[in-house]
DNA sequence: CTCCAGGTGCTTG
DNA sequence: CAAGCACATGGA
């Protein structure tokens, strides 16, 4: 298909989502019930393995992308915006996410998504695409062995893993949507192990709130650089959503894949 | 061996 | 409120 202001790669490494892998040109995608793969060359996007609308609707193909963008008058992110042109809000599933996130205390990256495919292989389903495998995340109430939950390497965030996976279930998932922001982050916070952080998560990479601003150490970093001086994490999220407007969670999206990857540049030049 | 990592919850000043 | 600390695990 045909698809414009979109950038494959920047989308899917931006850090909003774990469970895809780069191999020969392909990236491979699970989410929801589906493991796919998806290739981009110029505006032409190829996928292999679930249907179109699935596709579209995950990596956020029907967004008004220019209206996103048009929103910013900020200098840093105007300019940010032509590096990384195309980097888009994915629309992940809920539960998956919330349980992702859940990880991603005091932990990394690569830790985060060894964990969360840890957990699939235990608890999901396996899907075969070509000589690849995957497998799909349990739905909410299937991880029911906690020795296995914790053979996944998650430590201390078990407990909150294994209560999570007893109180939640898909009809209240189902009904979240309607929320208003604030009421959604209520929602979130209620549960252990969930904090203003990891709700803003959730809330903008699958609720699609995009007034949510996740502050992290990283993007508090960068704020506190570049706009704030020293304030407190909730002075960095309030300055942020009035200053950036609607669409501030783009903003973070765009500032901590453009710090990271500054970060990370430098750490190679410093290796030769 | 020590330090740190997309934080959170609990305890103290 | 804010500061301090424990929490499991794995990589540097």
């Amino acid at each position: 298909m045909r698809v414009k202001n979109f950038h494959l790669g920047h989308t899917l490494e931006s850090g909003q989502f774990f469970r895809y892998y780069k191999k020969d040109d392909w990236y491979y995608v699970t989410t929801g019930d589906h493991f796919f793969r998806v290739r981009q060359e110029e505006e032409i996007l190829k996928k292999e393995g679930a249907p179109l609308r699935v596709v579209k609707r995950f990596l956020g193909l029907s967004q008004d992308y220019e209206h996103v963008l048009s929103s910013f008058e900020d200098p840093l992110i105007k300019n940010i915006q032509q590096q990384l042109h195309g980097l888009r809000l994915l629309e992940q599933n809920s539960w998956e996410c919330l349980c992702a996130f859940i990880c991603s205390s005091a932990s990394n990256i690569p830790k985060i998504t060894k964990n969360v495919n840890s957990l699939a292989q235990s608890f999901g389903v396996k899907k075969v695409l070509g000589n690849e495998v995957s497998y799909t995340f349990p739905r909410p109430g299937e991880m029911k062995d906690d020795e296995k939950i914790k053979s996944a390497g998650v430590g201390y965030r078990a407990a909150f893993l294994q209560a999570l996976n007893k109180t939640i279930t898909e009809d209240q998932l189902s009904q979240w949507p309607q929320l208003s922001y604030d009421a959604l982050l209520e929602k979130l916070m209620s549960l252990h192990g969930v904090g203003e952080k990891i709700a803003d998560c959730v809330a903008l990479f699958a609720f699609q709130r995009f007034e949510a601003f996740p502050v992290d150490v990283w993007i508090q970093r960068i704020m506190e650089q570049h706009y704030t001086g020293p304030v407190r994490p909730w002075q960095v999220k309030g300055f942020a959503q009035s200053y950036f407007g609607r669409y501030a969670g783009y903003a973070q999206q765009f500032l901590y894949h453009d710090g990271r990857r500054k970060i990370f540049n430098s750490r190679v030049k410093l290796l030769r």
